[in-house]
DNA sequence: GTCTATACCCGGATAGAC
DNA sequence: GTCTATCCGGGTATAGAC
C-alpha cells in the first residue's frame, strides 16, 4: 500500500495520514457522496493539488481506509489466537476481532454503509477495485480449514462461504440498534456454533448425495 | 412504476419509453458509468433538460429496467406452470424463465454487472432503491414454498436463502462464457436438485438441533 | 519532492422562460 | 413538455514558490 521510501517516517507519509484523517472525520460527519475533495483539503489545512497529491482520487481515501482496516484485522486476529488452536477458537477469534474493529468505527461505517441518503454503493464490497483488499480477507477464512478435517476440494468453497456469512454479520452490524450491538454479537455466536457442528457432518459421513452436489456449486 | 394516468397512451409515456430505449441501446454499447445524460438525451433528440424531466437521474433509467425486467419474470413464470405444481417444478419454471430474461438481454447485463471496468455497483443489489422491486423478487421465492410440508416459521428465511442461491445463479450467467451458457443451466438444475432433496431434509426429520441454529440467522 | 493558487473540463442535476 | 442557461463538484493542468 504505502510506496516504497528508504525513511518510512517522511514528512510526505505524516501529511499522507494528516489527510486521510481529515477526510475520515468529514466522511463521518457528512457521508461519503456529500464531502467534497475540496472541503477535506481545506480540513486539512491543504491546497486542492497537494490533497491529489497525496491521494489521486476521493475514492482512494476509501480504499487506503479498507486497507489499513484488513492489516488491522490480520495484526489483531494473529495476536487474539495462536494459530494451532482449533477451528471453532480460531474462527471465534476471527469474527470478534472484525467486530472490535467494527465498533472502533460504528460511525463511519454507518455513513458510508448506513441507510440514510444512498446506501451501499461507495466502492463495492465485490468491484474490482477492493479485490486485492477483499481477497486477503477471504485468505483468512480460507486458512481456518488447514487444519481440519474437511477435504481439500472442499476447503476454498467453504472458506468463502464462512468470509459471505461474515459480510452479512458486517452489515448486520452496522443497522444493529441494540444495545452495544448485543444482537450481532449472538448472531456471531450461533455462526460460530454452526459452522462447528455442521462442517464435520458436511465433511466426514454419508452425506455424500448432498455433498457432490454442493461441490458443483462452486467451480 | 407508470404514473397513474386516466390515458396511459399520452404521448408523454412514448416518450419516456423513447428516452429509455436509447439509455439501454447505449448503456449496451458503452456500459453505465461511461455513458452520459448528454449522450441519451442526445440519442433521443431530445435536450438534456426534457431528458431529466421523464427521469431524474441517470440511475431512475436502470431502476426503470429492472422494474420492467421484474414485472416480465412475473408474468413469464405464472404463465409457465400452473400454481398446484409441486415444488419442484415451480423452482424449476422460476429458474429456468428467469434465464430465459436474462439471455434476451445478456450484453447489456454484462455491461452492468460484467467484469470489465468498475465491476458491480450501478445501484447495489441490496440497496435502498432497489428494495420495492428486490422483494417482489423475494416474494417469488417465499411463495414457492405454500404447499409443502415445511413449517411456518422456515418458509420466509429458506425462501430468501433461495433468492440468494437465484442471485448467485444471476451472477454466474453473466459471466458464463461457456456456449449458450450451459453451465449456468447445469447449475441452475444442481440447485433444483439439492433443493428438492434438501428441503424435506431439514424440515422434518430429527436434525433439530441445527435446525434452531438456522432460524436464529435471519431475525 | 512538497506545496499554493488558479483556471479549466466534464458530467450530473436544476431553474426558469417559453 | 421542452429548451437554454447555469450551478455544482470531481478531477486535471499548469505555473511557480520553497
Amino acid at each position: 500500500m504505502f510506496k516504497k521510501s528508504r525513511r518510512p517516517t517522511q514528512k510526505s507519509e505524516l501529511t499522507r495520514r494528516h489527510v486521510l484523517e481529515a477526510a475520515l472525520k468529514l466522511f463521518r460527519r457528512r457521508g461519503f457522496e456529500r464531502t467534497t475533495m475540496r472541503e477535506i483539503a481545506d480540513a486539512a489545512g491543504l491546497s486542492l493539488g497537494a490533497a491529489y497529491h497525496h491521494f489521486r482520487s476521493k475514492e482512494e481515501l476509501l480504499l487506503a481506509y479498507y486497507d489499513w482496516m484488513q492489516s488491522e484485522h490480520e495484526r489483531l486476529a494473529l495476536a487474539a489466537c495462536p494459530p494451532d488452536a482449533p477451528f471453532r477458537t480460531r474462527l471465534a477469534a476471527l469474527l470478534e476481532t472484525k467486530l472490535v474493529l467494527l465498533a472502533a468505527d460504528r460511525k463511519l461505517l454507518f455513513a458510508l454503509f448506513g441507510d440514510l441518503g444512498d446506501a451501499t454503493h461507495p466502492l463495492s464490497v465485490f468491484g474490482k477495485q477492493t479485490q486485492a483488499i477483499r481477497e486477503r480477507s477471504i485468505a483468512q477464512f480460507v486458512a481456518l480449514l488447514r487444519d481440519t478435517e474437511v477435504p481439500d476440494e472442499l476447503r476454498e468453497p467453504i472458506g468463502r462461504a464462512l468470509w459471505l456469512s461474515h459480510l452479512g454479520i458486517f452489515l448486520h452490524f452496522v443497522h444493529d440498534r441494540s444495545k452495544g450491538q448485543a444482537r450481532t454479537y449472538r448472531l456471531a455466536e450461533t455462526l460460530v456454533d454452526l459452522a462447528t457442528t455442521g462442517l464435520p457432518l458436511l465433511s466426514h459421513p454419508l452425506a455424500l448425495p448432498i455433498r457432490g452436489r454442493l461441490l458443483e456449486l462452486l467451480a
